[in-house]
DNA sequence: CATGAATGAGTATTCATTCAT
DNA sequence: CATGAATGAATACTCATTCAT
């Protein structure tokens, strides 16, 4: 009848920042119920107290990821302003999000690596995830086609290198955590959207020989 | 000393390629030595003749895909042309060859993923792969830029975002087989190369002659 | 010194109470204590007040079953009237008490079960009820005979065989609960009495009168 | 390629063997895989080379002896001889049969107890054979009914009773070892054949005084 | 008294690896 | 060389019991 001191949510939350923590050292394969509780500073069954099972932890940690993504997806789509604006502050946020919460990020891969090789319930669809993100990019450079600020046909296979280049960038990182992600916005807005050749005179250097 | 009906390197490279599909099809993780050796059509322990343990297989792998990348990293840093154009073809041979081995392509997740968790001999370097894949383009654009057709001063910060893009692109070729990655070539140059933003004059680059 | 509203015996019978029915309804292996104070309608911590531990639950099922059983023993043992008679009573009371408490009935198996598998303190001693039963059964055969109603020298391997019929039958019918136990008081005691088989001259026994 | 010592069947035999010796000294529940795989002399993993499970164990052992049951009851149905007379070799085999393998005789009890509790794959049909068995029985009442040997109007009831009386006194002695079961086939022929009353004389034991 | 959150001992099962044949 | 039976270390998950509130 008495209240608990830690209400259960906050218990909760508690647990799957020691489990993503562990996750982000070691990776999901390799990490034991045994390493979260230890991270966590409880009993190995009190895990199961919060979370029906190991890959409920995975599960736990991807919507909170998706939550970010959607955030960030949903304020692209309605901010006000260019679309071009609009897309690199979305580049802008994404990588300031991944830089804030480095751990969070670090699972990335074994978001990624989940939902293959047999049937899971919900199989942790990265794939829709994904397929927003093009869509909501591919609009918005349609947008910009409209507004004349960029190249007009642009559409789906754009918006899929440009997610290609974010997340492409974020995979280098999570491989190799030397790689600057926090300085790359910049210069993914800038080949992205500028491009790395020369502009102003005729360029001709992809074409063939006069 | 007469070569064994079967010599004992192409055993393995028949064992290796069935380790592949296996792996492509459920997964590193899912993927049991008994699965590899049904698909090989042998026994299970004549695996262990060829290859020291199930890790190993994945090393292999890993030293194929490896064995390509350095070859198509050579060509375009050795052939001759102008850098943007080496750049493109390096861009187009990448996406040709991961979709002419669709299966070796799939590991992608579990090579990145592997290495991670603990002291490993030699943890399957992706990072070395991409650093030096970073280097060779880094110098395309620093080459290009002396050849005029980039803008001056880019280096190893675009060099990444190339990288991203088309990493990028077969990751979420990886996550979601819809995603067509062998259209993505054009596209990538097209973004990377010359950016989606309009341009203050008639901006010809992609197109044929006038 | 005033009785709480509740007191503690009858708390105690009230939680045994909701032991039995969730025994009978998935076995005592697959009881849970949380099932059990759920069916009791209180806290789980709670049933340790009033139970030692989840085996003093079977332990208190088994000493009510016990108390039944050998009130019914003491008054065929006790009761006027010939043997036979009261054998047949004592029958129809077995019968009507298990009928009258299907749930408590339905946990037999568990109580057959219980006490095997190491040293319990102890263990449930099954084997001493059924002793005792057929001890009283032996006697009152012995009695029968003494009366002239039964055959002379029947003793303990005849009463061995009724309470394998009476019990027999339970077993049936908790096995199966299609079998009709309420109906089958009058064929223990029309075959264990008079048995199967025609005798030489007209048997009147099991009917009315000429 | 050179064949294995001992033949599959035979050992998964031997560990049958030795899981029934384990569940007749502990019973299932108490039984651990670890106790089955050292009474087999084998390490615990072969076991799962043999049995998908400890529940398939149980299984097995099932098999075994409903085989033997189903032999008995297919024996009295179709040898020749007076129907009384092959009840009487029935009991008499029932009896002979759970002697001769105490063993697999003393896990009757787990095997009652198989089958409750959820929604098993095929519940262990204890039900089912001793369905089977109570109509074998009421077959042989009803034909020495028309041969003249017995009442006339027996049935499913009265052979419930037999049925009752034979598995009760297996009952008995599963409880307790001290119990004779190889004795007890003329006791129960003669209690459930010819009654426990005297005969002759017109007996009014049971009805009214006159 | 009552509670239910916390605990950790206990276990079935899996699977990489070995090795006798 | 090839095999697949045997092995046992490793691990997720359960649940009776305790105890702070």
């Amino acid at each position: 009848m008495a209240p608990r001191r830690v209400d259960k949510a906050a218990r909760r939350e508690e647990i799957l920042a020691a489990a993503v923590r562990v996750f982000a050292r070691k990776g999901f394969a390799a990490s034991r119920i045994d390493d979260v509780a230890a991270e966590a500073g409880i009993g190995k069954g009190s895990v199961y107290l919060y979370f029906d099972s190991r890959e409920a932890l995975l599960d736990a940690a991807f919507e909170n990821m998706t939550a970010a993504a959607e955030d960030i997806l949903r304020r692209a789509r309605s901010s006000p302003g260019p679309a071009l604006d609009r897309l690199a502050v979305l580049i802008g946020e994404v990588l300031r999000t991944v830089s804030a919460e480095p751990d969070l990020a670090r699972i990335l891969l074994d978001l990624w690596n989940a939902g293959r090789g047999g049937a899971e319930g919900l199989p942790l669809s990265m794939a829709a995830v994904y397929a927003q993100y093009r869509t909501v990019i591919a609009d918005l450079l349609r947008e910009a086609g409209k507004e004349g600020t960029a190249r007009p046909g642009l559409g789906l296979a754009e918006a899929t290198v440009i997610v290609g280049a974010i997340e492409g960038c974020l995979l280098q990182w999570v491989i190799d955590p030397q790689v600057p992600i926090a300085d790359l916005t910049g210069p993914i807005v800038a080949v992205c959207l500028d491009g790395v050749r020369t502009h102003g005179r005729p360029d001709r250097s992809a074409g063939g020989r006069p």
